[in-house]
DNA sequence: TCTTAGCACTTAACTGCTTTGAGTGCTAAA
DNA sequence: TTTAGCACTCAAAGCAGTTAAGTGCTAAGA
């Protein structure tokens, strides 16, 4: 299916791409020739341009206008003549501080992460947290903080935190609280989260002790916290100018706001690669946009998506190097 | 200063102000007189036209366009027009509902309390947190989440609650955080957090067990906690059509985002006057925006404020009643 | 004195026409 | 295979004329 290329016609191809990312305009044969020097006429090169576009690479939007490349070319130019940019190492010192302070509460890691990748993109920066229903529960820790008001942590096997206040029906003592948060912990330690969502009453059901009362506890711990596990998770951001400066339409941009859309397209990505995945215009729904994505692991079996979304001209290989060297931040 | 209108004016005045907030197009004679039908002809309009812009209540574009309100106008409308619209009882009732969840840790409330009047008001919305250092600490709890790491739970004297986690250089057996816990509660409740900030090694000072242990978490204490009581105070957002829709130029964009601007001009409001407040135009930096205020108070002492920024033609008869009902809502 | 009809005047917005120039595609010669 | 040259295309910019929505002013009527 992929048509060999000419050394030249090959070079070309990089040029009209790297031009058009870097100002957006359609680029014409007179200004490769000028500013480039190929060392070839204008001519030359307009029947160049000429096959790559029948070849599919590029296009241009009126007869007289300069060439843009197609979605076929991009990934042309991702596959084959692209050249991987290193972040400077200002930019990795930036992202390591972020990463060094305070990651260890899930919400937190995911906001925090979508904000780096927006502002260092400077289009938009996604992250979908890991599905933790498979990971297994460390320990949970109530605490009085209120009348009827408890703060309940959970810490999973992965050393990830997620908290939530909540509403009992009875004021309980410090002293009952501490009783019950032992049984808890010792019923629930090592099981999977999925597991404990559906069984929790059974799994906490032989303790005598003040039975009904770790029922209701129980009850609200499913409603608050562990049916919520999976809320929530798609963390998204944009660096301030991106809707404005840059040309996505609003259909779009409606769609990336529906979490629906976006968990389709990402589960995809988890399914199908290890490393960082390029979607261009019509490989998703988003169909004016790219995505550069890549898989991420918390632990053993905790894998999340995180990712840009942004034109489909922008600096792939300056992104490619970002979305890679974050989600390795993850892996540790 | 203020100069008296007639009864005819003053009410021409209203309409042009309300048509305008309404459709944003400048208004002309002809158009008041026939959707309105006053009573005169669209010359008699044009001639209270005409002494209202001479007043300086209304200006017009271009010569053969229709008026539009100067901030003076604006000004005026508020001061003596306006009718006060209350909030439906769908938009009561979805307010509460927010309120009734989760309504405890500070960040959350301040989020989610912004996101609130950016989603109801459809421009934007802001909220200031009170600066805590003149609130008491209720307790504080240390739960250890993983080889070395602390996470610190403080609760004020108002029921609010602000966590972080914390790296310490020595991992630390439960136990003997526990024991820690006890010593560091014992000295710090009650006491206010702005004093603690300061002395909290003084306060710790005549305990003999474990000291040196005990000066080591002090000092993560204050850096992580008690220091950045302060911090990450302001809390902005804005509703999906805000900036497509809205006639919101960047560089005032840019100033919302700058912290010390808009904590300047919330200082300001916050030291001024009780109750909602409205700065239109050139009353603050943001030129070309009005802003909708009230301070709120959270406990005895601690005050912040919150509200709406949006274009000058908002409509000021809701979003009045908006920023007084929520910030109500905290004063409970 | 207040109101109003009427008219001259201003101006943005639109329309249609022409010109310009950037760019292509094709041809024919080197 | 390369290139110079030329005809052709089309967006964009400029220009003139028209329209319509306004205003301000004047003079007459209540």
């Amino acid at each position: 299916m992929v048509i060999k290329l000419t050394e030249r016609k090959s070079h070309i191809l990089h040029l009209v791409i790297k031009e058009y990312i870097k100002n957006g305009n359609p680029v014409s044969s007179k200004l490769l020739c000028e500013k480039y020097k190929p060392g070839y006429s204008s001519a030359t090169i307009r029947n160049d341009l000429a096959t790559l576009e029948k070849k599919g690479y590029l296009t241009h939007p009126y007869t007289s206008a300069g060439r843009i490349p197609t979605d076929e070319g991009y990934r042309y130019y991702i596959k084959d003549l692209m050249e991987i940019q290193r972040l400077t190492h200002e930019e990795e010192r930036r992202i390591k501080n972020e990463f060094n302070n305070q990651m260890i509460e899930l919400d937190k890691v995911m906001h925090q992460t979508s904000k780096m990748l927006a502002m260092v993109s400077e289009c938009s920066g996604f992250t979908m947290a890991p599905n933790l229903t498979e990971s297994l529960v460390e320990y949970i820790e109530l605490t009085k903080i209120g009348t009827n008001k408890l703060l309940v942590l959970m810490v999973t096997e992965e050393g990830l935190v997620k908290h939530r206040i909540i509403q009992c029906s009875e004021d309980l003592t410090q002293i009952k609280i501490k009783q019950i948060s032992k049984i808890i912990n010792k019923r629930l330690h090592g099981k999977k989260i999925s597991e404990v969502k559906k069984n929790i009453l059974n799994i906490l059901e032989t303790e005598k002790y003040e039975q009904e009362l770790i029922f209701n506890i129980a009850q609200d711990l499913t409603n608050e916290l562990f049916n919520l596990v999976d809320e929530n998770n798609f963390f998204f951001e944009e660096s301030p100018n991106f809707l404005g400066n840059v040309d996505i339409d609003e259909e779009t941009y409606e769609l990336v706001k529906q979490k629906e859309v976006m968990h389709n397209i990402l589960e995809n990505v988890k399914n199908t690669k290890q490393g960082v995945k390029i979607l261009i215009g019509n490989d998703s729904p988003l169909k004016n946009c790219s995505l550069i994505t890549s898989a991420y692991k918390l632990g053993e079996n905790s894998v999340g998506v995180l990712g840009i979304i942004g034109p489909k001209r922008m600096k792939y290989s300056k992104m490619v190097s970002l979305v890679d060297y974050i989600s390795k931040m993850f892996d540790k």
